[in-house]
DNA sequence: ATGAAAGCGCTAACAA
DNA sequence: TTGTTAGCGCTTTCAT
């Protein structure tokens, strides 16, 4: 017993149990390779009998694929990325992966370390809801070296080449918009938290390549592309602008609320700010939809508990997931696979806080 | 170029180009050891100019330790284990470890399979919410084998000398129960996914160590203490049972509701069940809490934004995950360490569903 | 302070 | 089919 440290139970170990090679018993423990039916019960044999419990990091050292991959993203404990991390990691369980989650906060230095660190982890490959910043150096290195890595929900113009999985953000909101034209309302307001300088007509008169956008600005994109179908144009002055957090929204629309904005729908183009929104509307005992329209982001549990149930625009989070993973390991097998990105609609869901103009 | 693999830059790389040896250059890279002031800045020079990237699996293979640890729980998409993997990640890295997740959906096969699997990784350690079973091979397993183990949320009767975090759950019903008494309450009724078999005096009287049931006992356990320490008694007819879903507590309850049975209050033991129950109350048009009180579990988001808000039975998530990590990082420092459990405490967050009875 | 050498437990040629 | 021999990139004695 050359160490104190209790030694573990080895190929080798087993080789001589079975009073075979190590070589041999290598081979039918990684079921790789040929072994004689009778080396193989011995090996097998011998493994149970002693408990071997392989080494997956001598395994990944040996053969440069330590069959784990990393999420980087914001936050777990938000209910949109661990729904989509749930499909992330149903996916890589799936296919013999398992996976090393790290949140962000949305922090440039926190992904940047984070990126460091599970690199020298050596993971396969990543997949990353990245930070918005102008150069996402560690991303950029992982990139550089030929690392497989796959974009979620967001894609920074510095990563326009990183394969993305995302939401339609654009599409999901020509569904939200277009439902509450078609039933008749004009005066529609947004609640986003895309900056306040940023005008619709620019947004969408940039064209090009909306992945390059923030989701919040993709999805005023797609309000006013909505309009734009229907021969229609947005009101600027109805666009109300929030920080990023329930809070702001709350207060930001119940301002407009009690200023008396002249609107007879809303469209809060972000589960956050959906909740504070509606926040607002259920401190005043507003009644929707008589007072106006409401049409809120992400299928959220309390969207059916209150009254009446909130029309919403539902994400395919655990498709998402999967989809990403699924991505990221076409890019292990073959480094130089052709990726496409991959945007999946969103599902308009109508209840009951939507309903015709003027009823 | 020995292989057509990308060669990655290792220590004998920069020994080279330090020109130093090998040692003194894996010396000053692990700042481990001594090296002359010269030697240091020559071996840094050359591995910021060559990117060198350190590979903790070597590091990991020679040194016993992957600074990884596992996190095996049912559902990272639930509000509450997403929540308490935030606090356990954030306490994680803030230790320099890295958290290696997985899903077990309380499959007691899909948590075996996942517990072998990481302990192949060589993970230091392991926190696990386990599924409720008799034998836990794995995790008995890891226990026999000195793996540092710390228990989340429950523990199962075999692994009664395993360390648990959990919330203080007994207690966090006496406060909901106790809540609703102190308003005068007396026909309390309790829904709860416990098995309908057991009567509440049994529990208690069964007595011993409540940490060895199920959550959802000990939280049936903590309401029936409520009343005995007033001299009161709870009354089994009053006893809900659902199964766990959102579905059956609102079918079960609402069933109570249109057979008229006769309650003032009603406790629900689990945030599911609690979402269930309102969903219930809300289909119905009730109005709380003239008709009745209502308590629910956990802080979730709706329970503030329905009308009246919803008074509830708030558990400190993120600090249980930061509790869990550290019970286990000391374990890791020192596997003999003695170490306690730990119970937090619950918080209740009385809002406008309770009232004075008879109001 | 520095260097040489022996592992850690596996995979992967290459021989036999 | 089986065995031999190098590594993978680091840590860790042990000398010098």
């Amino acid at each position: 017993m050359p160490h104190s440290r209790r030694h573990s139970i080895t190929v080798v170990d087993i080789a001589r149990e079975a009073g075979v090679s190590k070589s041999t018993a290598a081979r039918v423990l990684a079921s790789r390779g040929s072994a004689s039916q009778e080396a193989r019960r011995r090996v097998l044999t011998a493994a149970e009998k002693l408990g071997y419990r392989p080494n997956a990091l001598a395994k990944a050292m040996a053969s440069g694929a330590s069959m784990t991959i990393a999420a980087v993203i914001p936050d777990i404990a938000s209910p949109y990325f661990s729904a989509v991390m749930r499909g992330l990691i149903d996916a890589a369980r799936a296919n013999g992966f398992e996976v090393l989650l790290t949140n962000t906060d949305n922090d440039a230095a926190v992904e940047e370390r984070s990126i460091e660190v599970l690199a020298e982890k050596r993971v396969d490959g990543f997949v990353i809801a990245p930070v918005f910043q102008e150069h996402p150096r560690a991303i950029e290195r992982l990139v550089a070296e030929g690392s497989p890595v796959v974009l979620l929900d967001r894609r920074t113009p510095a990563l326009g080449h990183v394969p993305l999985v995302s939401l339609d953000h654009v599409g999901a909101s020509r569904l939200a918009a277009g439902h509450l034209l078609d039933l008749g309302h004009r005066r529609v307001a947004l609640i986003t938290e895309a900056p306040a300088r940023v005008q619709t007509a620019d947004l969408i008169a940039s064209g090009a390549d909306d992945t390059a956008l923030r989701p919040s600005q993709q999805r005023q994109i797609g309000f006013a592309r909505a309009f734009e179908e229907r021969g229609l144009v947005v009101d600027d002055s109805l666009v109300i602008h929030a920080e990023y957090s329930a809070t702001s929204a709350s207060k930001v629309f119940g301002r407009a609320l009690d200023e008396g904005l002249d609107f007879t729908a809303v469209y809060c183009t972000d589960a956050v700010l959906t909740y504070g929104a509606f926040q607002a509307v259920a401190e005043r005992g507003i009644r929707l939809p008589e007072r106006f329209s409401f049409v809120g982001f992400d299928d959220q549990n309390w969207t059916t508990v209150v009254s009446p149930p909130i029309t919403v625009v539902d994400q395919p989070t655990h498709a998402l997931g999967v989809a990403a993973t699924e991505l990221l390991l076409g890019l292990i097998r073959d480094h130089d696979a052709v990726v496409t990105d991959l945007q999946l609609p969103a599902r308009l869901v109508p209840r009951g806080s939507t309903g015709p103009r003027g009823q």
